[in-house]
DNA sequence: CACCTTTATAGTCTCAGTGACCATAAAGAA
DNA sequence: TTCTTTATGGTCACTGAGACTATAAAGGTG
């Protein structure tokens, strides 16, 4: 922690690299942008840039999401930083150091590309092919933390609207997880849950159109879920002989 | 994500930072060496250094944990990224981004003083003063990491001995957590989850030096615990003074 | 030695939470 | 009208957990 000679190394970029997710048509997408130049030119990789000298990386993600995105950090936006991603070659131009951040927004905006890129678009997760440096790996991880979290906290609200029924929200679930829930099951336990949602008293719509009015909920103050909200196939596969050493 | 221009910003340092723990004589300790220049000089700091041009972040983390307590990277010895620390005046000296690092060590080796230190000790969490820097903000979060990563994962193992018992391990349980935990249940609940613990058949030895003597066993190969080992107090304080409708 | 304390280990009882259902209500569609 | 769809309310059985009791096996103390 001494030596703080500047130019004693070679000097390091900092950048921040985002996993937007949002759900949309049942299915959830995240935001990607096609690159123009090389390396991995005409490759789709996840939106992001450099840190600036004045700001912080959360600064710097809130940012980018704003130019991408055109949300600002109020709304029901939820942006949470990831973990950071150092390995020396993971651009071959120079080192750079990438602060991974992962966002969930509620509805998908009109995509407004940045300077940097050739075009910005929603795919649908899973459908996208290989993508630029490491990112890949970094929206596998973003992922992962999402489904994980969506256990344990009141995350899937940021994916709904201001206003929402039980259906819709787990119909959110359902995405994430890409499983069915029982939706008797679902209700009595997020309601049970105190602090999850807020009923809007006398408030009901119709969701698809058909069946009976819903009522609907904003989003509560609880971040985490007494008791959680367990996945239904978390079933030890995990478990036994390996694992991730996460 | 282009104009990379290696001298286009003022350069960043990138640092690790460690939030080293163990439990010694039933108390949770945490290594902190002390500072010989300003700023902060006579302030304890959390060990870390520069990642060097050929580094990750992980390899900088595992050499500066080496050494500082010369422990490898083998043994029961955890190392996990916590977070990324970025705000833009966290060291007045100059712009440095520091990825923190949690290390759980099974044993309070032997210190040696790093040679940027004036000191290296192991000191019992919650008896240290302000730190340097942000170092205090990094410490709670790492403690807070810890605790929460003990209800689902079997990383409470590495805190124990290669072999152990049941009782040693629920020891470990109860410094880090604060909180008293039944020998019996405990006992139910780690052997049935599998992979947890592994029962060394014919084993056994004494503990505390009084007592029946206890059966031994090795950390199992689960990262990841069905069903989770939940804290007790973990009521509902952070949500409203209501209690859940039944 | 008998008898205590201490720790490990086994079992019991009860309650909360959950999954799997079933039933009813209220809307649009045929 | 009748069917389908979605929301909502309820039951039943099973599981996991906390609280508690009982037994086993060591050392300590008179």
């Amino acid at each position: 922690m001494q030596g703080y000679d500047k130019y004693a190394f070679e000097p390091f970029a900092v950048t921040v690299d985002l996993a937007v997710f949002t759900v949309r048509a049942g299915r959830l997408h995240v935001l990607l942008v096609e690159r123009g130049q090389e390396p991995y030119a005409g490759h789709w990789a996840l939106p992001g840039g450099f840190v600036l000298p004045e700001e912080s990386a959360e600064t710097a993600a809130g940012r980018e999401l704003a130019e991408e995105t055109g949300l600002a950090d109020s709304d029901g936006l939820h942006l949470e930083q990831l973990r950071t991603y150092s390995e020396p070659d993971r651009d071959p131009r120079m080192r750079v150091v990438s602060v991974a951040f992962a966002a969930l927004v509620p509805d998908p905006p009109a995509v407004r590309a940045g300077s940097d890129a050739a075009r910005a678009e929603w795919l649908a997760y899973g459908t996208q092919g290989p993508l630029a440096f490491d990112h890949d790996r970094i929206l596998a991880d973003a992922h992962d933390r999402v489904c994980a979290k969506f256990e344990y906290t009141g995350l899937a609200t940021a994916f709904c609207p201001p206003e929402f029924t039980l259906g819709e929200l787990r119909k959110v679930y359902e995405t994430v997880w890409g499983a069915e829930l029982d939706p008797a099951n679902f209700r009595r336990k997020v309601l049970g849950t105190s602090g999850f949602v807020d009923a809007i008293p006398g408030a009901a719509r119709l969701t698809g159109g058909r069946g009976k009015p819903a009522a609907l909920y904003r989003a509560g103050p609880a971040t985490a879920l007494h008791p959680p909200l367990l996945r239904p196939s978390t079933v030890p596969s995990d478990i036994s002989p390996e694992g991730k050493p996460s």
